[in-house]
DNA sequence: ATATAGAATCTTTTT
DNA sequence: GATTCTATAT
C-alpha cells in the first residue's frame, strides 16, 4: 500500500513523531508549527502502517471543537468512517466509561450530568440548608473549592484542614453537596474524571480491560492537563504494551489558574521517558512576528526552551499604537480594518483578541458604526441560556423525578405560587424522611396539612409533571419539548417579564430547542450504553452546551479574548488594551508566578498573527466608571524597537495634549512638576478626577509616591 | 409573591 | 457603566 502520502509533506521533525515505532512520546510542538497535523498523520500511521486496529486507538482532546476537528481530519485522511476509534474529550470519555460500567461505579445508570450553573445553584442551596452564611461561604467560592479539591482527586475525608474551622466548614459543604448529588443521581464535571479514575483505580480487571484494549494513548495540548487528567493518564499506561503519545506546548500554558499544571509536562518525561520530538518550524507567521514573540518569551525563566524559526517572508513590523483613550484605540482599529477590506482581503482573516471580555463592546460599536460584520466570541452558548434551560428542567424532572436540581429550577417557573416558605417546607420533608423533593412533595399532598394556596399550586404542579409522564413514553423527543413548553407558558412567562424583543429572542431559542429536539440524533455509543434517547439527548445538552446555534459562520471579524484564541490563526490580528492593569491584569501581577502566565497569553496572541501584527493602548481609559490612567504594558516594551513601528510615540502625543489636559486642574500624563517637600519629578499615572484624584509621581529624589490632588500643592515645573 | 431600588462586583473558560 | 444579585417594601 502507497502511504507516502502520509508522510511526504511533513517535515523532518514531524515526519519522527508521526512515524515513531517504538516507547512513548513527547512532542514539544511551538505555536503553528502543525502540531494537529502530526497527531492526524500519526493515527493514521498507526491505522494504515502498523496495522493497528482503530479500537486500540485512543485520542484525547480537551475541547469538542478539537475532539471533531481531529475525527474529521482522520476519516479524510483515511477515506473510512473512523468507527471503533475512541476520540473524544476527558469528560466526554470519562462520561463514557461511567456509563458502560455504573454499577462499579456505584452510580445510579440513569445518572445525569450536572453543569456548572446547576452546580452552582447546589452549592448554593447547600449551604443555606446548613445555615451558614452566604457572606463568609460564598457559593461562587465554594463550588471553586470543591472542584479544585477534585481536580486534585481528593475526596472530603482526605482534604488537610490542619484544625483550621473555615475549611473544615468547606470540607462539610463538600461532603454534603456530594451526598445530595448521589441521591439525586447528578455527577458534575469534575466528578465524571474523579469517578473514573476512582473506578480503574479500584477495579483492577476493568483497568486491564483498557490497558489490554488500549495500545496508544494520545493527548492533545498536554500542558492543560489537571492532576486528575494526569492520573488517568498514567493509569491506562499502566499496561506493558500501552504507548503514550503526548503534544504540548509549555509556552501556551495558560490555563494554570484552572488547574492544569504545567509541570505535567516535566513529570511525564520522568515518568515515561519518552522520545522528545521538537517541532520549531512555524508555518504561520512572517519572520518579523515570530521574532518579535520570540522575544517577549524569552523574558519567561521557566521554559522547556524552544525557539520557533520560519522559512517565510521578513514581513512588515510589528506596529504599535498608542491611542488618546478607549474610543480612540476602537477607531483605529476599525480603521485598520477597513484599510484591510479596501485591499480586497476578508473581514474572516481579522481578529480582535484583548484581555478581558469587557473590552468587546467598543470595538463592537465600532464596528457597527463602520458597517462590518463582527463576530463576538464567548459569552452564553445555546444550550446555557436560561430559558433553554428552564425548558431542558421540565425534560430533566419528568425523565427522572428524584433530579432535585430540576425540581428546584423549575417548580415555580413560570410563578405559580410557590415559594419560598412552601419549597422550604418540602426540603424540611425531603431532609427528615430522607426522600427526593418531588416524593416529599407527594408526601405532603397526601398527608393534607397544606395550606389551600400551597395545596392547590403544588397539586397542579404534580398534575402537569405526572401528565407529561404518562405521555412520555407515547411521545418522540421532539414532540415532548414542544408540550413542556405549551404547557408550562414558558413563552407567556418570559414575554410578561422582559421587554419585548429580549422575550422574542427567547421564543426563538425555545424554537430552535424544539427543532434540535426533532433532529436529535442518538449515537450508537449511547444506545450501546442503554441510554434512553432523552438521557442521550440531555447528556449532549450538558457535555457539548456549544455552538449548537447554527453555523452562521459567515465572513466575520472575529472578536475574541486572548485565551479563546488559542488554537487559531488569522492574517491580521490586533492586540488591544495593552497596558499595565489590564494586560498583564493586576491581578497576576499581585500574585507571584501567573506573571509568567500573562506573558505566554501575550505569546499566544502575538503568533496568532500570520502577516500583519498591531498592538494598541490607551493613555486613559474608563474602567468600573472611572478613567484611569495607564502606562503601556511591559510585554510591549520587551519587543526589541527594530522590530517594532511605533504609529504615533506616546511622548509626542502627551505633550502636544498636555495643556488641553491640565485645564481640569490635573497635571498631565508624563508632565514635570514640583512638590513643596518632594522636589521636582515626572507624572506616571492620574487616577479618578477632581480632588480625589490620585497621582503616582517619580520624583527625581524621593522616588514614587502617590499623592491625593485636593492635598498636594503641585506646581508645574 | 413579586416588584423595585440599592448594592456589590467587574480576569481568563471548558467540560 | 453595566450587569447581576440581594434586601426591602408593597
Amino acid at each position: 500500500m502507497d502511504v507516502s502520502h502520509l508522510i511526504d509533506d511533513l517535515n523532518d521533525a514531524q515526519r519522527q513523531a508521526v512515524t515513531l515505532d517504538d516507547g512513548h512520546c513527547l512532542v514539544l510542538a511551538g505555536a503553528g508549527s502543525g502540531k494537529t497535523r502530526v497527531l492526524v498523520h500519526r493515527i493514521a500511521w498507526l491505522i494504515q502502517v502498523e496495522h493497528v486496529s482503530p479500537m486500540a486507538v485512543l485520542a484525547v482532546t480537551f475541547t469538542n471543537k478539537a475532539a471533531n476537528e481531529m475525527r474529521g481530519r482522520v476519516e479524510e485522511l483515511l477515506q473510512i468512517p473512523s468507527s471503533g476509534l475512541w476520540i473524544g474529550t476527558f469528560h466526554g470519555i470519562c462520561h463514557r466509561i461511567l456509563r458502560l460500567h455504573s454499577a462499579e461505579a456505584n452510580l445510579n445508570p440513569t445518572f445525569q450530568i450536572l453543569d456548572s450553573d446547576d452546580q452552582y445553584r447546589l452549592v448554593r442551596r447547600t449551604i443555606r440548608e446548613m445555615q451558614l452564611d452566604e457572606g463568609e461561604f460564598p457559593p461562587r467560592v465554594v463550588q471553586g473549592f470543591i472542584n479544585a479539591r477534585k481536580d486534585d482527586g481528593v475526596r472530603p475525608d482526605h482534604i488537610e484542614h490542619n484544625g483550621n474551622p473555615l475549611t473544615m466548614q468547606m470540607v462539610e459543604i463538600y461532603r454534603t453537596y456530594q451526598g445530595a448529588c448521589e441521591r439525586s443521581g447528578l455527577v458534575d464535571f469534575a466528578e465524571l474524571m474523579l469517578r473514573t479514575v476512582e473506578l480503574l483505580r479500584d477495579n483492577p480487571n476493568r483497568l486491564r480491560h483498557y490497558q489490554d484494549r488500549f495500545a496508544h494513548v494520545m493527548i492533545d495540548e498536554f500542558q492543560d492537563t489537571n492532576t486528575l487528567q494526569y492520573a488517568l493518564v498514567k493509569l491506562l499506561a499502566g499496561g506493558a504494551k500501552t504507548r503514550v503519545f503526548v503534544v504540548g506546548d509549555d509556552d501556551q500554558s495558560i490555563y494554570g489558574w484552572r488547574g492544569a499544571r504545567v509541570e505535567n509536562v516535566q513529570h511525564f518525561v520522568e515518568d515515561f521517558k519518552p522520545e522528545i520530538v521538537r517541532l520549531e518550524q512555524n508555518y504561520r507567521s512572517t519572520r518579523t512576528i515570530l521574532e518579535a514573540a520570540n522575544r517577549v518569551i524569552d523574558h519567561n525563566d521557566d521554559r522547556m526552551g524552544k525557539n520557533l524559526w520560519t522559512q517565510g517572508e521578513q514581513g512588515e513590523p510589528v506596529r504599535i499604537f498608542s491611542a488618546y483613550n478607549e474610543d480612540e484605540e476602537a477607531e483605529f482599529v476599525v480603521g485598520r480594518i477597513q484599510d484591510w477590506l479596501e485591499s480586497g482581503r476578508n473581514p474572516s482573516g481579522v481578529g480582535v483578541l484583548y484581555r478581558s471580555n469587557a473590552q468587546s463592546r467598543l470595538f463592537e460599536q465600532a464596528l457597527l458604526r463602520a458597517d462590518i460584520p463582527y463576530r463576538v466570541y464567548g459569552g452564553l452558548r445555546f444550550f446555557e441560556r436560561a430559558e433553554v434551560r428552564d425548558a431542558l428542567g421540565y425534560l430533566r424532572l419528568v425523565h427522572n423525578p428524584m433530579d432535585d436540581a430540576a425540581f428546584e429550577r423549575v417548580v415555580n417557573v413560570p410563578a405559580r405560587g410557590i415559594g419560598e416558605r412552601t419549597v422550604a417546607g418540602l426540603r424540611e420533608t425531603a431532609r427528615a424522611e430522607d426522600l427526593s423533593l418531588w416524593d416529599a412533595t407527594r408526601r405532603q399532598l397526601a398527608a393534607g396539612n397544606l395550606t389551600g394556596r400551597a395545596r392547590n399550586a403544588l397539586g397542579a404542579f404534580v398534575e402537569l409533571i405526572e401528565s407529561l409522564r404518562a405521555e412520555a413514553g407515547e411521545t418522540d423527543l421532539g414532540g415532548m419539548m414542544q408540550k413542556i413548553i405549551r404547557r408550562t407558558d414558558l413563552i407567556q412567562h418570559y414575554l410578561a417579564r422582559e421587554p419585548a424583543d429580549r422575550a422574542e429572542a427567547r421564543q426563538e431559542n425555545l424554537d430552535e430547542l424544539v427543532r434540535a429536539a426533532e433532529s436529535f440524533d442518538q449515537s450508537m455509543e449511547d444506545e450501546q450504553a442503554g441510554l434512553s434517547m432523552t438521557a442521550s439527548f440531555l447528556t449532549q445538552a450538558a457535555l457539548e452546551a456549544g455552538e449548537h446555534q447554527g453555523e452562521k459562520w459567515q465572513d466575520c471579524v472575529q472578536l475574541m479574548t486572548l485565551h479563546s484564541a488559542k488554537g487559531l490563526e488569522f492574517p491580521l490580528v490586533f492586540l488591544a488594551g495593552m497596558e499595565e492593569g489590564l494586560f498583564p491584569h493586576q491581578k497576576s501581577v499581585e500574585e507571584p508566578g501567573r506573571l509568567s502566565e500573562e506573558r505566554r497569553l501575550a505569546y499566544v496572541g502575538m503568533t496568532r498573527a500570520m502577516e500583519l501584527l498591531y498592538l494598541s493602548y490607551a493613555e486613559s481609559r474608563r474602567l468600573h466608571g472611572q478613567t484611569m490612567f495607564g502606562r503601556p504594558s511591559r510585554f510591549v516594551g520587551e519587543l526589541p524597537p527594530e522590530l517594532i513601528e511605533d504609529i504615533r510615540p506616546q511622548l509626542n502625543v502627551s505633550q502636544a495634549r498636555a495643556p488641553r489636559d491640565s485645564g481640569g486642574g490635573l497635571p498631565a500624563l508624563g508632565s514635570r512638576v514640583r512638590h513643596a517637600k518632594f522636589g521636582a519629578g515626572t507624572v506616571l499615572t492620574v487616577e479618578g478626577q477632581g480632588e480625589n484624584a490620585r497621582i503616582q509621581i517619580n520624583f527625581d529624589d524621593a522616588g514614587q509616591k502617590w499623592l491625593v490632588a485636593g492635598y498636594a500643592t503641585l506646581e508645574p515645573e
